[in-house]
DNA sequence: CCTTACTATTGAAAATGTCAATAGTGTCTT
DNA sequence: AAGACACTATTGACATTTTCAATAGTAAGG
């Protein structure tokens, strides 16, 4: 397993070397990175229940208990109001929400989540849960929340 | 202005009732959406330039002296081995990179930023500072290392 | 009533992500 | 040296995600 040159200085770790990389001190681009990283590793883990982290995000805030509309789903997660119709349409046939035009405004239709809805949010939780564990294996729980709180200062820029 | 409601207790503060669902604490949540928005602003400020957030991570390490072969490029940026040739093909084809086949290895092709290239990239850098410096307008310097710091070690786990 | 704005919906097009197969090259074993 | 095996770039197919424009129904204001 040796693997010092035999003749000159560089070293050939492969890797490693593109962390010396200007790109490697963006935080445009880590964030993508551990983005990648944390969504495929859930993904992976939200498979056995026929979820990806797209679909689990709209289940979550369909169970909180807000009741959002189609529009605040859009705006919250950053997505087209045409994704959020063809997401609750999946998840609509499974029965795991349930659309109700909000008598308030015949426009807007609230999203809940139904009693098998909130049962399949409880196992998906613990697989996210699982993933995020694995993705922040290295950062002790304090820098979580550092992470977690800067994170949502960058994310919800201006509330 | 007034949005106060008339009859009963619930805010009626349309997006913000959402911060409160469990989904906004979840890192990989935020992590998403932080994303998103930063990548769209840079989208938005380098499409002048006609580069994407892609084409100028590719940009950035081809000129950046490592001199990657493909392969690191595709395993640093977490993309399929063939985004990256289709990637190459339009940035060479603009002449602002070129592929030389590794005379250590002839699979291998080793990639680096032309004159051009490093010309369009110093323009480039100046766009995607502008956008960080947007996105992260909310944080201080010291702040703004911190969550380097916290990413780059979630984003290269065990490097 | 009429104009204007907003909501969900649909459909199309671009970009991105995932996967399998292949030709050329390196490496290791025998 | 030959053959088996692994690795690199490339291509093509296909699913998912993103972005954008158009539409029907509803709300709000003059």
């Amino acid at each position: 397993m040796n693997r010092l040159p035999t003749t000159d200085s560089a070293p050939s770790a492969a890797p490693d070397r593109l962390l010396e990389a200007p790109l490697a001190a963006e935080i445009e681009f880590l964030t993508a990175r551990a983005r990648a990283l944390g969504s495929a590793k859930a993904n992976a883990l939200l498979q056995p229940l026929d979820l990806r982290v797209r679909s689990y995000a709209v289940l979550s805030l369909a169970c909180s208990g807000a009741a959002p509309s189609q529009r605040e789903l859009a705006e919250f997660l950053l997505l087209d109001p045409g994704q959020i119709v063809a997401l609750l349409d999946g998840l609509e046939q499974r029965g795991l929400v349930k659309r109700e035009t909000d008598p308030q405004d015949r426009r807007s239709k609230v999203i809940r989540g139904t009693a098998k809805g909130r049962s399949l949010l409880a196992e998906a939780a613990v697989a996210t849960a699982q993933a995020e564990e694995q993705s922040l294996a290295d950062l002790t729980s304090a820098e979580r929340d550092q992470l977690r709180e800067l994170l949502r200062r960058v994310a919800f820029q201006g509330r």
